[in-house]
RNA sequence: GCCCCCAUCGUCUAGAGGCCUAGGACGCCACCCUUUCAAGGUGGAGAUCACCGGUUCGAAUCCGGUUGGGGGCACCA
């Protein structure tokens, strides 16, 4: 328990109740929004961020928010990754009022279950229904002819797009291709109509669904696909508003099409912008970090990374940007966020970090530091290393090189540095082997309860006057003797901490070190 | 190739016809503070609002085109 990761910062069930808006106001036109995550990875920094609009777009309005697993495509490690993706959206502060709250558990909620791979009986019926009602046909095309095809209609520069040449085929002629082993996939009929709609961001868009071609919903292998799925998914749990990324947005008109030929109702679609990469392509894991658990391992705490990824492609309209889960959930407009992509600029989520980092209370500061340290730093120590480190952690993973001294041997630290390191600009080794020896003594002559920062400062500071030595020139080869290091943490008090025998050991070692 | 979307400092953005000689933040550069590094403070560089045409007394804001960028066109999700 005690090398666990911080959970997550607010309670993970729900918002608190100063949202000022009751959560479940029972509003008869009650907005229902999805997640839906696929299982073949660990969650994606667009896929966070795209959980956080909706929970955020349902917050704001009271409505529901549920959270379906996309495991269509049912492989190896998808239990792995879907313990990820849930246990990070939690870790963010994110919850979901329907579906799965824990990897592998239970599903709660009244559309049950909400997983995709457990919902196959649903979609071979509304299969059926379309093969039954002709707006479905069966295909008995090879991947190798379909493939032909579209090299054919490349060289002809014509869209690539099915044929139709399974549309009317005779009995005779399903009954050869059956004889021959050939199982059909099944292709929607796709009416060549005008789609329009009105995306929650974009406004009005247009597609030409005679551009489309007849797309397969079914496998020959019974399974179905990504587009039919949603799509009956959707209306089954009755989504009213599909907020989703951009990259969906040619897409929608096939969805649209499915839905007519269904019959169901169509939801709004809202389309937001995607993350880029610096290059302005769509963020990658090739060219970015995309792993939200990479974040979360270096100490990127959850706070400021929603905070990051809310600002990213929405603002509240002021100069304010600090702003709790809470408050985004607060101000969030769906309508208001913007149509263009935003490029993760880790300089901001590393400045953002830090502020959050800096406005933890000590005690804050010392829990979450837990697993980024040693366990033979106890908590003690911790509580009094955190007012040290906090100024100076962009990522609570700085700590472990900011603190390791205190783990580090007396002789580890003494190899850490040449003994050049020690020696300020203009300075003689035997000046500063000097320097030591008067820090020494006069350190030495503190008493083991005394030996605290502002005593030990107070000390060195008038042993360097006395000597004609700046306060920096004489610091700087006691920082490098008790630390090993050019950098750390205040220099009295990262004594302190280490304790006066183990302080005095380190600076007879790099008296030492001088000498020979 | 076809379709769709988008376009304000390097980056995230404010801006919804006159408040803009375009504001903030990050980053960058100075200086101050200072025991290192940070943090903090002050100041600075940085955008002819992609371009070209309209509309208007007036356009970053409205319209059209061009260019550029992105996304999508699977028996992947």
């Amino acid at each position: 328990m005690t090398r666990r990761a911080p959970a997550c910062a607010t309670d993970c069930r729900g918002l608190p109740a100063t949202i000022g808006r009751p959560m479940s106001t029972p509003d008869p036109t009650s907005i229902r929004v999805r997640m839906a995550p696929s299982p073949t990875g660990s969650l994606h920094i667009g896929t966070a961020r795209t959980s956080l609009y909706n929970y955020l777009f349902a917050k704001h309005v009271g409505g529901t928010y549920v959270l379906r697993i996309e495991d269509t495509d049912v492989a190896r490690g998808t239990d792995e990754w879907e313990r990820d993706i849930i246990d990070n959206l939690h870790w963010l502060g994110i919850s979901w009022d329907e579906g799965p709250q824990v990897a592998g558990g239970e599903d709660i909620g009244p559309y049950a279950p909400y997983r995709q791979s457990q919902r196959m009986e649903l979609y071979a019926r509304e299969a059926d229904r379309l093969l039954a009602s002709g707006a479905a046909y069966h295909c008995y095309c090879t991947p190798d002819e379909l493939e032909a095809v579209r090299h054919e209609q490349e060289r002809n520069h014509e869209a690539p797009r099915y044929n139709g040449r399974c549309l009317r085929l005779s009995d005779a002629d399903r009954a050869a291709f059956e004889a021959e082993g050939r199982r059909p996939a099944l292709r929607l009929k796709v009416p060549p109509e005008p789609i329009r709609f009105d995306d929650l961001i974009r406004g009005e868009v247009e597609f030409d669904n005679a551009l489309l071609g007849d797309f397969v919903i079914v496998r020959s292998n019974g399974m179905p696909l990504y587009h039919f799925v949603v799509v009956v998914d959707d209306e089954a749990m009755e989504i009213t508003h599909v907020v989703r990324g951009e990259d969906h947005l040619s897409n929608t008109p096939k969805h649209i099409a499915l839905i007519r030929a269904l019959g169901y109702r169509e939801p709004k679609f809202g389309h937001i912008p995607l993350i880029l990469n610096p290059d302005r392509s769509k963020m990658s894991k090739r060219k970015s970090q995309t792993a939200i658990t990479a974040y979360r391992e270096q100490g990127y705490l959850p706070e400021a990374m929603v905070n990051f990824l809310a600002f990213l492609g929405w603002s509240p309209g002021t100069e304010e940007e600090i702003f709790s889960l809470a408050e985004l959930a607060e101000r969030f407009e769906i309508g208001e966020v913007h149509k263009a992509g935003a490029v993760f600029d880790k300089d901001r989520l590393d400045y953002l970090n830090g502020v959050y980092i800096r406005s933890l209370a000590d005690g804050q500061l010392a829990y979450r530091l837990r697993p980024f340290l040693p366990d033979a730093l106890d908590d003690g120590i911790l509580m009094r290393l955190a007012p040290l480190l906090k100024e100076r952690l962009v990522r609570l993973g700085d700590a472990t090189e900011l603190a390791a001294y205190l783990t580090e041997s007396d002789s580890q630290v003494a190899d850490l540095h040449e003994p050049e390191l020690l020696l300020p600009k203009g300075r003689s080794g035997a000046e500063v082997a000097e320097a030591l020896a008067l820090a020494h003594e006069a350190l030495a002559a503190v008493p083991e309860p005394d030996f605290a920062a502002g005593e030990l400062e107070a000390i060195c500071r008038t042993t360097a006057e006395a000597h004609g030595w700046k306060a920096g020139d004489f610091f700087r080869p006691l920082r490098v003797a008790i630390t090993g290091r050019l950098v750390s943490p205040p220099l009295f008090g990262s004594m302190e901490l280490l304790g006066r025998e183990r302080t005095l050991a380190r600076i007879e070692a790099a008296q030492a070190r001088l000498r020979g």
